[in-house]
DNA sequence: CGATATTAGTTGTTATCGCAACTAGATGCG
DNA sequence: CGCATCTAGTTGCGATAACAACTAATATCG
């Protein structure tokens, strides 16, 4: 009773969510091309350095807080980057879990111009669209990933 | 130069592709927990069913065409599917390669229930946009689905 | 007709994901 | 202190994905 009132067949092709993640699909497919191109990273550990070169120092927990990634990931993600000198772990002082991460000179290289072909993504999926839909689809899309947290609203 | 002209660092919560990636995995973990709910069916399976009940007598090369999956994945999908006694395949008697896909009256059955919840997801995703907003987002989303095929425009 | 090229679908291999078990440091409390 | 609990991070495992190699049926063209 929410999409086609009178039709008991789903289309797919008209279904939101599916529409997403068709979308998001084609969008990891060029993600991955790019950052395998980039020194064969692949895009979790694209993801820990975004999310570090956003703040430095950021812990593989808060990481994971802000990414759609797991633990598991996440960890494996910083010791490939580790191994790669792309990354630094400092223990931090007051509390021995904790390993803040940092980029290396040649992480914030490699860094800098992963992120440009990143955003290259970002133009060319709202190429298509006029500036006033641009802009409409990012307040729209921030608005979705705020309320919609997945899970039958539990409680 | 798009998104953050003069900052050269990306901040991934106001990247749209990013947050499309995010918004499509939390809807894949809710679709997941409900296809799984329904008879231990998985993602795959379930988008096999759909393009089938959309048009019965569709081939696996077909769904292939219309879905973010891989041949291999349909595939195997669809052998489970025969398994579980959801699907059915007649073979053409125009060319004996392509198999054209049925639900079985039980298949139907799981079809019906199954969509329903689908469309539940929906149904919460556009839950906190208004009706305007909503549309807007199905205009919009729609129109990305056919200008971005992913790939790095090439030729 | 017969060789070659295409296409539909299957199967195998490898990488990644999601989850859960586990380790180790930190905290709370008698 | 001593014991239980909690949290950060690691590791192992089963399921899934991408991709390539393969089989079988068809189409093309001499």
């Amino acid at each position: 009773m929410a999409v086609n009132p009178k039709d008991d067949i789903l289309r797919l092709d008209s279904n939101v969510p599916y529409q997403i993640s068709v979308l998001s699909h084609r969008i990891a497919r060029e993600t991955a091309a790019i950052t395998e191109r980039h020194g064969g990273l692949n895009i979790s550990q694209w993801r820990v350095m975004a999310a570090v070169a956003e703040r430095p120092g950021r812990t593989a927990n808060e990481v994971v807080a802000i990414t759609p990634m797991d633990k598991g990931i996440v960890s494996r993600a910083v010791k490939a980057l580790l191994d790669k000198g792309m990354l630094a772990r400092k223990a931090s002082n007051e509390d021995g879990r904790l390993g803040h991460l940092f980029l290396t000179a040649r992480g914030e290289k490699k860094y800098a111009a992963l992120a440009a072909d990143i955003r290259g993504i970002e133009a060319e999926l709202l190429g298509g669209l006029s500036a006033e839909d641009a802009a409409r689809l990012r307040r729209l899309i921030g608005a979705l990933c705020r309320s919609f947290q997945g899970g039958p609203q539990e409680a």
